[in-house]
DNA sequence: GTTTTTGTTGATTGACGAGTCAATAAACTT
DNA sequence: AAGTTTATTGACTCGTCAATCAACAAAAAC
């Protein structure tokens, strides 16, 4: 009983799907039948409206993405008011929030890196993520750290995605709050050294 | 012509060919087909010697990881009459050789943690060169940073599989040298704060 | 010199999965 | 009411791949 305007309501539950299958299974070697099926739908239709399963992977990262993004994006302007510190630190507690920093969304970062080894597309993506986080970043390490602002961020930027793959590792809840005194103890490091 | 003796060459070659199929197409999705292939023998021998991929994928693991650790020792060894800062760079110096820190073995690396998510035993393997690379940073740790040893311990360590992490998206040579300053400048930062 | 062990492969099995297609059905258009 | 668009799926195709097996060959053991 075909209701009307079914593709983008479908296209987001595949999307949530896929990401959680992924999660849950740890790997890329889901099958369109299980992303499906937990979407509550036929393969079939999932193949009619993304084509093909790397689309749904495709589609699942800029997911992903959007959401990490919005997440900096708000934390930073609510930390308008602050000096550069005080935004650092809303970007890296939006990074180890507990939406972004649990087992299945880490699951899925960390495919999605093995995915951008291969698909361009996909490393696009990646490379664009890595951008933004650094452009933010540098901005806010500039009045901290004037021309070593780069070099910081890039060390911090690493740290971040370290701390992420560490988490694979673990065993039990992750623990955001760990992760960001870890960050935090890095910055406060490089600042005192400029001084 | 069966000459005698061909276990460990058969198994070695297997191993070695193993971790190439996986750097090259950058994933786990690599057939017995391509890793016979290339280690110059046909797919049922392979099974004969291993039983089976996962074993392959688990021999290779403690292959990578087994001269990653040779690399650090002998490192260390070399390093045994200078102070703690020194047995760090030691250390930072063997992991982001360029032996270890190139394309292929890292895009391995990479998959290998993909393969921790559902196979405990490479779960295991991969917390023994943690646990390994955190008590090596320890100990030399501990006489400059005191007490703070084993926070600045895993900010190092994170750090160390960031870099590497993003190496994958990395494109033209890897360049270990830039890696080792990001790190020894953390390094270096911490211990100034330290004092 | 026969038996056992080790090395080796071609052929086969059995399973599974991505993507296609034809068919059905409900809504919307004219 | 006839035609078009959107939603939906079961059945099917085509390919792939891990793993097994039977068979053959050569060296070693007895």
């Amino acid at each position: 009983m075909p209701k009307l305007g079914m593709e983008p309501i479908r296209k987001a539950a595949l999307v949530k799907a896929t990401i959680v299958e992924i999660g849950r299974s740890g790997s890329l070697d889901v099958t369109v039948s299980q992303i499906a099926r937990r979407a509550g739908m036929s393969p079939a239709l999932a193949h009619h409206y993304f084509g093909s399963k790397e689309e749904m992977f495709l589609a699942a990262m800029r997911h992903i993405l959007t959401l990490y993004g919005a997440e900096v994006r708000g934390a930073l302007a609510a930390a308008a008011a602050e000096d550069g510190e005080g935004r650092i630190r809303a970007i890296l507690r939006a990074s180890f929030s507990p939406g972004n920093f649990r087992r299945e969304a880490v699951g899925a970062w960390l495919n999605f890196w093995v995915l951008a080894q291969t698909v361009p597309q996909a490393k696009r993506l990646l490379a664009i993520y890595q951008g933004r986080l650094r452009s933010n970043l540098v901005a806010a390490l500039r009045p901290l750290a004037g021309e070593r602002a780069g070099a910081v961020a890039d060390g911090l930027g690493a740290l971040i995605d370290g701390l992420y793959l560490r988490e694979v590792l673990k065993t039990g809840a992750p623990d955001g709050a760990a992760a960001v005194a870890t960050a935090l103890a890095y910055l406060e490091a490089e600042l005192r050294t400029k001084a």
